[in-house]
DNA sequence: TCATTGTATATGTCTTCACATATACTTGTG
DNA sequence: CACAAGTATATGTGAAGACATATACAATGA
């Protein structure tokens, strides 16, 4: 399972509650390459301690709920090395954006510009959070640094390449569009795409 | 559910059986943006049925196991098309290989280039199928044809930057490790990636 | 003062997906 | 002739994920 494996992984560097995993981990730190809802974390921490690969201790707290305090144990750290070191099969093509072009043929032009628009923004307002955070990213030039910011590169990278080709596909449909319905003379355009702002949000 | 749009997608081409579905649909054509197993697509099949969105009707076999073949209703075509102009969120990123990366700070070296070599030539082998499948696919120029096209060409525009942010990636790992241990003069180092081959496999 | 936010864990339930197995007959291959 | 592969549908089971709700108290703010 990914997500334990991603659980052992922040409790490899700290211990933590599955609130602070949930908080500060996923909700930050993995949000690029792993979500997980807190019902999952704490269900996940639960068959990791069983298993043996981690550990927990309560701390008592008067004034708030008490703190369930998680450790990794030895078993776990070993777990999660052969795991990493381990390839993972490729994750599966599966977009539900793509069913929608594939038969999208009956959509209105309005109606399929507009999907494809919106996909457009959507990702652009994912590269915007992913820049964001690439810019408050600690600068070290250790191992753990450099492969933290390769992470984010690889979500980047990938959002980048996603609105470059939807600003491809926008164009071959409004060309296609265009020549179904020739626009009058006189009568401009507003179909085209706007080309990749290489340095923000268009949104 | 996507899965039940891309099969009512299917069924508004033609009525199926759910072995063509799973045959010659999920198995090709929409093997590059949806996969499902056969049992899902039964299961959903049944789900489409009671819900009034496909109808069936068994054809008799002497020699095989009886055909069921499914047709979509006028019900299904209304809710494929309100389906297809709704813009569908964004799908969440969620890829095991950066867990694995984030987290491999304790890999050796080999172990880390291992993984990163492997998952490249697992993405070019990715890229391969699919460059094959564009030169078979039809060269029409209608609305649907070119639909069916820039879906593969979303598949293979990511392969092919997910590929060029792995040499990037590969680059920068065969920096770093160089660094903590300078390669003795006169010793060749083997640790530099290829370029990405504008061609083909390199695999 | 009343409502919201934050800290903290837990459970219930549903859907989707993955994997295995059962049944049954035919055709093609070694 | 035996065995595998192809045609065809169906069920069982379990893991993973999504979403909702319950509990409990403190601090903050309108």
């Amino acid at each position: 399972m990914s997500l334990a494996h991603a659980i052992l992984g922040f409790l490899r560097e700290q211990a933590m509650t599955g609130y602070e995993l949930k908080t500060l981990c996923f909700d930050h730190d993995a949000q690029h390459f792993w979500t997980a809802d807190q019902a999952q974390i704490y269900r996940t921490l639960e068959g990791l301690e069983k298993r043996g690969h981690v550990t927990s201790r309560v701390k008592r707290q008067r004034s708030r709920p008490d703190r369930k305090v998680y450790s990794i144990t030895p078993a776990g750290v070993e777990e999660l090395d052969r795991w990493a070191a381990t390839p993972a099969p490729l994750p599966p093509l599966r977009d539900p954006f793509l069913i929608q072009l594939r038969f999208a043929d009956r959509l209105s032009d309005e109606d399929l510009l507009h999907i494809v628009r919106e996909r457009r923004s959507a990702m652009q307002q994912r590269l915007d959070i992913l820049r964001a955070r690439a810019a408050e990213e600690a600068k070290g030039a250790g191992r753990d640094a450099i492969l933290h910011r390769l992470t984010l590169g690889a979500a980047m990278s990938d959002a980048r390449s996603t609105i470059d080709w939807l600003d491809g596909a926008l164009e071959t449909l409004s060309d296609l569009i265009e020549q179904e319905h020739p626009t009058e003379p006189g009568t401009q355009s507003r179909l085209f795409a706007r080309r990749t702002d290489e340095r923000g949000s268009t949104s």
